[in-house]
RNA sequence: GUGUCCAUAGCUUAAUGGUAAAGCUCCGCUCUGUGGCAGCGGCUAUGAGGGUUCGAUUCCCUCUGGACACCCCA
């Protein structure tokens, strides 16, 4: 497990920078985040997913268990430490085993299944940070508890696929599938005894790393990049052939529904996954361009998991996405987000008087939904308009004391350049007249996002 | 955890073993009640610590942070 002390301190002097790996989330990204959410949450509410969050951090077990101990996740890339009384927690590496958990602590095998649940919460690594890749990244993720079907497969593949179409990003992923089994005598466990006695003897062949895979973690020996490991890995069985009966069914099944559902696939028999858990059905969202963290989204059936964590048998299934990934995406393609922020009005006041007026009006005009923003710690008219400008509202609101006195107020087109004198008891009204169709921004409750 | 490259102002970049330069931005003024343009002025920097040296921002070491790749994953 990672050890949080080994890089030190922070840095002396009078500047702070962050910790390694992780990042500010500036409004302009922003942007993009909220747009995300929206897309989830639209896309979740339509097919019954409700939202759900777990801790941040949870007991250093719950991860192990349901991850793996072998798990590089989990061997080291956990930010794990001891609370005030000794015991270990662990910063979320992933969010399904905290899903479970949570599942199995508040008896949802009473409600009724599949229990459909979704998240949109930040997660740690404790990783070197490269393209794509941070300690704190946010991922959305579904999860379908309670039953097993292929159609339920199929159904959440073909939802993931559809999110990356709303935000615009599809075209640049493809979906790679695979069965890894179950495990049943007959299918995983014989398939792994097998690929233990093809390479037994064989492990002066291995890259170090492989070497111990064969008693940690055989299946992960598929996957290695390595050309010499890879070049067994080709000759090795493989898992397709030793797939039972309900399995290969249920895989035959699946791929037929995708094909039903208009979701393009690539069958990959050597995509096992970097996490214990998964039986059956695992699949990756790749980067067609094939480059470095190509995988946008990844999930899979883990039918085991939730007796593994001391529940009852319960299948279930699900994925996970990388915000951050997408955004970059989306970001390189050039994809524009509505933009929400945009102000309508900027109020600049001269005078004492003016400005106390101005403070009034701001608030009623934020009130009828205008959006609003003055610049209350200036005072020459200047500065005030260059702001206005800087803003790219189209219009301003100019009060004086010739305005105060006369009870008016100037209602300036900041893109035609001209102006006209109104009432001040109607500048709300004309303003909303003038905005037009313009969408007000009005406090409904229901729509907060966060 | 491994490897390669990198760190000068808010941003982008320049220079030097001997007082660190510019463009953009910001703030102000010209313009004392009207933005975008222009002119002028101002603020702000060698990531941290140690070493070599008369002197280090420059050379060396360590740390911290950044970029990319490996490993692995979102």
């Amino acid at each position: 497990m990672a050890d949080m002390q080994d890089e030190g301190e922070m840095t002396t002097g009078n500047m702070f920078q962050r910790p390694k790996g992780v990042h500010d989330i500036l409004p302009d990204t922003h942007e993009y985040f909220t747009f995300i959410k929206k897309v989830v949450r639209h896309r979740a509410r339509q097919s019954g997913f409700r939202r759900i969050s777990t801790p941040i951090f949870e007991f250093t077990d719950v991860f192990a268990r349901a991850v793996g101990a072998d798990t590089d996740i989990v061997s080291k890339e956990m930010y794990t430490f001891q609370d005030r009384k000794g015991r270990s927690l662990t910063l979320k590496p992933e969010g399904t085993a905290g899903t479970v958990r949570a599942y199995i602590q508040h008896n949802m095998h009473t409600l009724a299944q599949p229990v459909e649940l979704y998240y949109i919460e930040p997660h740690f690594r404790y990783d070197r940070p490269q393209k794509g890749r941070f300690r704190q990244f946010w991922q959305y993720g579904f999860e379908v508890i309670g039953e097993s079907d292929p159609a339920l497969d199929a159904q959440l593949i073909y939802l993931a696929q559809t999110i990356t179409e709303d935000l615009g990003v599809a075209g640049l992923f493809k979906l790679q599938i695979n069965s890894i089994g179950c495990m049943n005598e007959k299918c995983r466990p014989h398939f792994m005894s097998d690929l233990k006695n093809f390479y037994f003897g064989k492990e002066r062949s291995l890259c170090a790393d492989c070497k111990t895979r064969v008693e940690t973690n055989p299946l992960r020996l598929l996957d290695c990049k390595l050309e010499d490991c890879r070049i067994l890995a080709e000759l090795a069985p493989k898992m397709k052939d030793y797939l039972c009966e309900e399995c290969r069914e249920f895989h035959k099944q699946l791929l037929d529904l995708l094909k039903e559902l208009g979701v393009e696939y690539v069958e990959n028999s050597s995509l096992v996954r970097g996490l214990d858990y998964y039986t059956k059905t695992v699949f990756e969202f790749w980067d067609r361009a094939l480059g470095a963290q190509n995988a946008i989204c990844g999930g899979g059936r883990y039918d085991g998991l939730i007796e593994l964590m001391g529940g009852a048998p319960t299948p279930a299934v699900g994925f996970a996405a990388g915000i951050e990934r997408i955004v970059d995406n989306m970001k390189r393609e050039k994809i524009r987000v509505p933009k929400k922020d945009d102000l309508h009005v900027f109020v600049a006041q001269l005078g004492y008087e003016a400005k106390k007026k101005c403070l009034t009006l701001m608030t009623k005009l934020r009130e009828a939904g205008i959006k609003t923003i003055g610049a209350l710690g200036k005072d020459s008219i200047k500065a005030q308009l260059r702001h206005a400008d800087r803003f790219q509202v189209p219009y301003t609101i100019i009060i004086g004391i010739t305005e105060v006195r006369d009870k008016t107020a100037i209602i300036r087109d900041m893109k035609r350049g001209s102006q006209e004198i109104v009432a001040y008891g109607k500048v709300v009204e004309e303003m909303k007249k003038m905005l037009g169709k313009e969408r007000l921004d009005t406090y409904s409750p229901g729509e907060v996002l966060y």
